[in-house]
This record gives structure tokens, C-alpha cells and sequence, in this order.
DNA sequence: GTCTATATCGTGATAGAC
DNA sequence: GTCTATCACGATATAGAC
């Protein structure tokens, strides 16, 4: 797991200017944290530590822990584009196109730790379990279900928001080999035909 | 989620008798709230609540809460019997039969809890994940892959695992409806596919 | 804005009376 | 075997000095 990246060039060490994009480097170590060590596990002082800040300072940016949490997880991208893009075009190779992306998304700096924080919170926190089924219902399998021309629309959807699960849950957090280390292309054909079959029907 | 269940007819109230099946009551309350909860949050006091008996029984009889949750996790299928059982017969098949062992399994009392309980803690628990890790890799994965006639059986049989935990996860644990509710007969003909696309070929 | 010190609460574990 | 009382520790959150 990796540990905040730092989008500025500046020495981590040294006292860090007064309200400068500290903001964003919590953040950036708050999502790293929370993606590595669960909701609880997280704790204050050592996202504060990351972050090469006081503990005392995040209580005064974000008010609570909760807050922080749910500040860190804001949506990085449009599900209402993301259904659309890999909806629309040829159905027989919406397998393709919805593996294509959702591994490439992955890849993207700071997605990953989003979902994997989400996935942890979400196992142990019936408040967060409950944000996450909403969230998927309305955002997701709400639209999707509008455009699946198929029987039960809404089942075939959860059914292949379940692989993506626990693909991220297979990969990343039990991390099983040689699943974990897999190439992109390496999983592409396999897990192509199962979205296929969700989605594309037969 | 329910309650641990009482094996005996005995009324819950009034004094337990001494040394009767306590310890199994015990275990049977432990798994029900390490799966309903995960592992820290789990709470010897209110799993001894649970059973209805003092908390401190539970370190007499068990020494410490990582003890306790081991004795709870006893794993209570034989993964050798379960792999030949699938891996045997029509390979042309392989996924229907999957699909049905696995879903009747979980109906089987303690199961759910277990694999839940291991789930919610893997999730969590750095410690936990390994074990799983192990376990998955030496008792699942060597075995079936040895037995798959195609290439890269290790990853197919990974897969195959990740929609396994996924459906456990967006099931029990998210809870999203219409999934959470759906029937073996519901689910079986759209999972099927995706475990014989794993295992089967094409 | 930033940090030190502390209040308050929760937990698992333990000692010892009955 | 069973329970009461308590310990030691960790957490978040907060008050207040600089």
C-alpha cells in the first residue's frame, strides 16, 4: 500500500506554510490511510502524521473523524457518464468495454484508494454499508437497469457489481496470487465473458 | 441478522447450569456477532451477553478474543471433499454445480456466519487477510488447480473465488436489493455461467 | 493558525471473593 | 465454576496557551 503522494514538489520535511493546499495533502494521506487500515484503524494522529501536520489541525479543518472520512471519499467521477459510456455502442461488446474501463480506473491515482476505504468501511460500519446501498441504487443500478434491454435488469447489474467487488476484495485486500500481481491484459479475456454474460445476455 | 440459535430447548432465562454445553453455546453467540459486526467491534461483553453468561467465562474458557475467534471460525467443511465433489463429473457442467453446492451451503446453519465473520475481519485485520490468503492458496487453489485441464488454473480458479466473495459481500454485507433477497432459483441460471466461464472454458 | 495537555469514554484482561 | 470490581491502555475530541 502506498502512502500519500505529494502533488506539490516541496520537501516533506520543514514547517509547512500557513494554508497553503494542506487541505489537499490531508486529504491525499487521509485516503490512504482509511483505503489501508479500515475506518477505525485509521486514527487522527497517524493520517496527521502523513500528512506532516498536528493531530489538533484536523479537527479544526474537518470538525471529526466522520467528516474527514466522508470528505476524503467524495465521488471522483460521474456515474451518470460512466453507465452512459458503457451502455451505449454495441451491446455485444459491452464485456470488453466495461472491463477495459473499470481496470483502467484502477490505475488511476487515487480511485483505487477511494473504493478499497469505501469496501473496508462499509464491512465493519452499518452506517457506511448503508451510504454504499444507497448510493448503488440510485446511482447505478437505477440507470442501468433503464437501459439494459434484459429480463430482471436490476438482479443482472448487482450480480456483475459483485465481481467488481470482489475482484477489489480478491486482489487487494486478501491479496491472492497470482491474482494480486495479474496484468491487466492477463485478466482482460477472462473477466470480459462474465460482464458479457451479465450485461450482454446469453 | 440473526441471533446465534439454541441447540438444546432450554429456556434462555434463569441461572445456566455449570459446564453443560455453555461452551457451545458460547461459540455459536461468538460467531453470530463476529460476523454481524467483524472483529474489533464484535465486544467480548456483548457476546458474553449474547449467551447469557458473564464475560469473564469466556477468558476462563478460552483465554483471550483472537482465541476465541479461531474456535469460532473452526472450518466446518472439508476443502479436499468440496473440490473433488465440484471437479468430478461432466466438466460441461461444472458451473451449475457450483453454483448450487454454494448456495446450499450457505443456507446450511453457521456456514454464512462463518464465512462472514472471516470476511468482515479479513477486511480489517491485516492478520486475518494472510490466513485467509493461506488458506485460500494451500487448500483451494493448489487443489483445484491441479485437477483444471486448462491454462493459467490458478487465476480461473481466483476468479472464480473473487464472484464467490463478491455475491457474499453485496449480498450480506451491502445488503442491496433486489440481490439480498433473490432466491437460489433467481440467482442460479445468471451465476452458473460465470463460474463455467471460469472453470469450464469458452 | 498551530500545538500542548487533558477530559472522557471504550475496550480487553485480570485478581480475588463466593 | 461464576461473578464483581478494577486495571491499563488506546482512542477521539476539546480547551486554551502561544
Amino acid at each position: 500500500m502506498t502512502t500519500a503522494e505529494q502533488p506539490t514538489p516541496r520537501k516533506k520535511t520543514g514547517r509547512r506554510p500557513g494554508g497553503a493546499d494542506t487541505r489537499r495533502t490531508v486529504l491525499e494521506a487521509a485516503r490512504a490511510e482509511f483505503a489501508a487500515r479500515g475506518y477505525e484503524k485509521a486514527g487522527m494522529r497517524a493520517i496527521a502524521r502523513a500528512a506532516g501536520v498536528d493531530a489538533a489541525l484536523l479537527h479544526h479543518y474537518f470538525g471529526s473523524k466522520d467528516r474527514l472520512f466522508m470528505a476524503a471519499l467524495e465521488f471522483p467521477v460521474e456515474p451518470k457518464a460512466v453507465v452512459e459510456l458503457v451502455l451505449a455502442g454495441d451491446r455485444a461488446t459491452v464485456g470488453v468495454r466495461l472491463a477495459e474501463f473499470l481496470l483502467g480506473l484502477w490505475e488511476q491515482p487515487g480511485v483505487l484508494d477511494r473504493m478499497l476505504a469505501l469496501l473496508r468501511a462499509a464491512a465493519t460500519t452499518e452506517q457506511v454499508a448503508q451510504l454504499m446501498r444507497e448510493f448503488v441504487q440510485e446511482e447505478l443500478v437505477r440507470r442501468a437497469a433503464a437501459e439494459l434491454g434484459l429480463d430482471q435488469p436490476e438482479l443482472r447489474t448487482e450480480l456483475m457489481l459483485s465481481q467488481v467487488i470482489g475482484l477489489a476484495m480478491a486482489r487487494y485486500v486478501i491479496g491472492v496470487e497470482p491474482l494480486a500481481s495479474a496484468s491487466r491484459e492477463e485478466l482482460l479475456p477472462l473477466l470480459a465473458p462474465t460482464f458479457q454474460g451479465y450485461l450482454g445476455g446469453a
